[in-house]
DNA sequence: AATTTTTATATTGTCGACAATTAAAAAGTT
DNA sequence: AACTTTTTAATTGTCGACAATATAAAAATT
């Protein structure tokens, strides 16, 4: 058995080695993120045994492994449940990466290492497809790819690693997230804006345009939670 | 079987509610916190499985939650060992402990929340302590009891998360790092320093100090770690 | 009828055994 | 003798079965 995604969980390594355990984490989180479990839902490890043809074993490791970035919650003898997060947990989240997200910029390896290249590609292949207004799953690919262009250069691995954790706990609510053309095309102006001022050495100018890109973000997810309460709501009504 | 010990692994719970897997992370922690488990030495999950006479199910569990705080490393196939951090590894994590520390001072709250009068309490012991050039494990012990108490006022819970992780993370080199009574001096200075800022609502000057605090603690753990690196060379010459 | 107690069911936790993989040792080859 | 290949041993990964615990349903009590 197989399966095949590559959400950073498995840290760049490809479905054939990457171990069971980390292949179900993976798909787990992908449902997780398209909706298809959403947050609050139960995890029985019986049922994903089964769905995946394996033993609970694997299935324990995997759910430790969604523990650990916090996208599932393990009650002891309880079970796993979809983390489930409150309007100011996500505000803190988003907090903690617009800091973060300066910190990193600030100690940013941009020499010689063809990061501003990468990025100038990834941004223009952005601004073609606003220009084009293709639909969003392309545009959320880009923007994540943005995003990883840049953390190759950032000199504090831990500082990596907690950026991408943070990411991930959010995704759910930003996966397709940019849905309007015009929220597009201003996340497409801000990510050039940034890369321009990268390119001058005009530090505080990136990290004021990163700030807006992640404000802008986490009102967008703080948006799309507020929607997903209130169907709840009506649900158990 | 019941093992006991608190280092906040099992997050609040008495070793009586905690979980097998809790208890066995908590006392592998100690070991190597307390050296008894060096830095590269693996770890066998038999072996764990032997000493604590339970199977190598819960072992494994222990494993994945030391993972989570980086506190060992697994390696599929291969198994686990205690994780070795370079110098610039801890270097990166007390830089990010420094802004963390920062942000969250700068947003505490610290009103009618009794926060104040624990730190000072708990300063007050520090102060008697230095003193009376106690032995160093109770220093530490009270050093960590600050700052616990100035985290239950941050008011976002992720960072208090991160900031808790990447405290242990250096534990290993910060435990019985306040050996000198100089150090020990300058500690308790610093701290007071800071209390005495928060309470005339001076943020800035809170901040400064605990910056401070954090750079001394860097040193002195950078250090450490020289010191065990060259013994580790001396050993295997 | 409402509340508690008991029983039954569902689900997670742990176990011992075996399979798969890696590391080490032995045997073979140039 | 140095290098490859094969065999052996050690260790982790997965499995199915059972134990412990929590949830749901039924029975008993007030």
């Amino acid at each position: 058995m197989v399966i095949d995604a590559q959400n950073g969980l498995g840290a760049g390594r490809t479905a054939r080695f990457q171990t069971l355990p980390e292949q179900i984490a993976e798909n787990v989180f992908a449902k997780i993120v398209s909706g298809e479990l959403a947050p609050g839902d139960r995890i029985r490890e019986d049922h994903l045994a089964d769905e995946f043809g394996v033993s609970r074993a694997p299935v324990r490791e995997a759910l430790r492994i969604l523990e650990r970035d916090s996208v599932v919650l393990i009650t002891p003898n309880k079970g796993a449940r979809v983390t489930q997060l409150s309007v100011k947990e996500v505000s803190d989240i988003f907090e903690l990466r617009r800091e973060l997200m300066g910190l990193m910029l600030s100690g940013l390896d941009i020499t010689g290492n063809g990061v501003l290249e990468r990025m100038e590609r990834a941004v223009s292949e952005m601004e073609r497809i606003v220009e084009a207004n293709e639909d969003a799953p392309q545009f959320s690919e880009i923007s994540y790819r943005i995003s990883r262009a840049i953390l190759v250069a950032c000199t504090n691995d831990k500082l990596t690693e907690i950026l991408q954790s943070l990411s991930r706990q959010t995704r759910r609510y930003t996966e397709l997230g940019l849905a309007s053309q015009a929220r597009r095309q201003e996340s497409a102006r801000l990510w050039r804006e940034m890369l321009e001022a990268l390119k001058t050495n005009r530090r505080q100018d990136a990290i004021a345009s990163a700030a807006r890109l992640i404000d802008a973000s986490c009102r967008e997810a703080v948006c799309r939670l507020e929607e997903e309460q209130l169907v709840a709501q009506a649900a158990t009504r």
